[in-house]
DNA sequence: GGCCTTAGGTGATCTACATCACATTCTGCA
DNA sequence: TGCAGAATGTGATGTAGATCACCTAAGGCC
């Protein structure tokens, strides 16, 4: 499947769109080569755009005192990111965006979006059911922070997303944790 | 301002309902009282509504291994609160909400809002932009978890809710900042 | 008003995890 | 192919916050 494919297939599997209604929104998206390591959103930068990971893997992180890393999100094939804040508020980043591995995005802008919404009912009816996506995942997350230890976070996140295991170094699983790369270490080793 | 004119304004600060609209979207909604300490939804309940709160202040929680209580939402008055996981899924509540003061609130069904998003462009704006205010605060509530300490996160929660610290007992400010409410006492009598 | 439940404070102790320090791979690339 | 920097493992030690135990104060309510 292509960007175009997957895309649609991924919207339509919530809104109601013809083929047209398709085309229409899809020409408001640019699609988007990175290479592994490449910056797509650095902190201080103006957001204007959302991006839908077509191929590869993003990381959306935020850094404190200039030291320490923690990871929000994960973004795998068909996941949306950006910072939302930022896009939404009008401000300065405060997340970054970059990647993991070489990823092929399709690039939407926070003004496209707006006016998609406010012309194809279907769309607004579709980024309120991702959002909500969105929205539910992010609670049960903190959830999951106040309740478990280390270890069982640990344990969901290779349950839930198994293929991260492979694709993603141990210190950026410890980010997304918010552990420390050592404890994380122990943590696995020990359990052999 | 009665029920109806404080969700009238709240809404019309995001959608553009004319009166007609607003008074047959009003009409979906079902005014309820409650008293400090009530249930509105528990563990294991059916969840079929969402609720406006008018005045007073509920919490949302979630208890782990019957004892550790965390709350994930204070909901104060122009807050929207529910178990949105079970209400969207269709599941049974794993999240309880309820009453730490009386408190009056306009209920309304997944069914209804979901049939007035289909049939009013500019009320699926309206809960577009609300999940999108929620998803940008547990966003930021999460980063804060990762981020920051007990203390710190204490001291933002009372300049972003300073009512809080007279409406609400200290140890359910505890279990909304996910430490002991030992710890919680500590910390603010070693301040001075 | 008295009683019982709930809220809150405080000391002693325990523990998960951070931090620092250093050793050991692994990996990309000149 | 060899080398620098990144990723990872592992020990020693420090610390925030949990847990347990107990005490006091403050509300509801008969």
């Amino acid at each position: 499947m292509n960007a175009k494919e997957i895309l649609k297939s991924h919207i339509l599997k919530t809104a109601q769109l013809n083929d047209e209604q398709f085309d229409y929104l899809f020409s408001h998206f640019k699609p988007l080569l990175f290479k592994k390591g490449q910056a797509i959103i650095s902190e201080g930068d103006k957001v204007e755009h959302e991006y839908f990971v077509v191929s590869g893997c993003l990381k959306a992180f935020f850094i404190n005192d200039e030291i320490k890393m923690y990871i929000l999100q994960f973004a795998m094939p068909t996941w949306w990111t950006s910072d939302y804040g930022a896009l939404y508020n009008h401000t300065r980043a405060t997340i970054s965006v970059d990647c993991i591995s070489d990823a092929e995005v399709l690039c939407l802008s926070n003004d496209d979006r707006e006016k998609l919404c406010r012309e194809i009912h279907q769309v607004e009816h579709f980024f309120r059911w991702r959002t909500n996506r969105g929205y539910l995942a992010s609670q049960k997350r903190l959830l999951s922070f106040m309740n478990n230890d280390t270890k069982a976070r640990y344990e969901e996140l290779l349950t839930l997303y198994p293929q991260l295991y492979n694709l993603v170094p141990k210190h950026l699983i410890a980010a997304y944790l918010g552990v420390s790369r050592e404890t994380l270490s122990r943590l696995y080793n020990a359990q052999k």
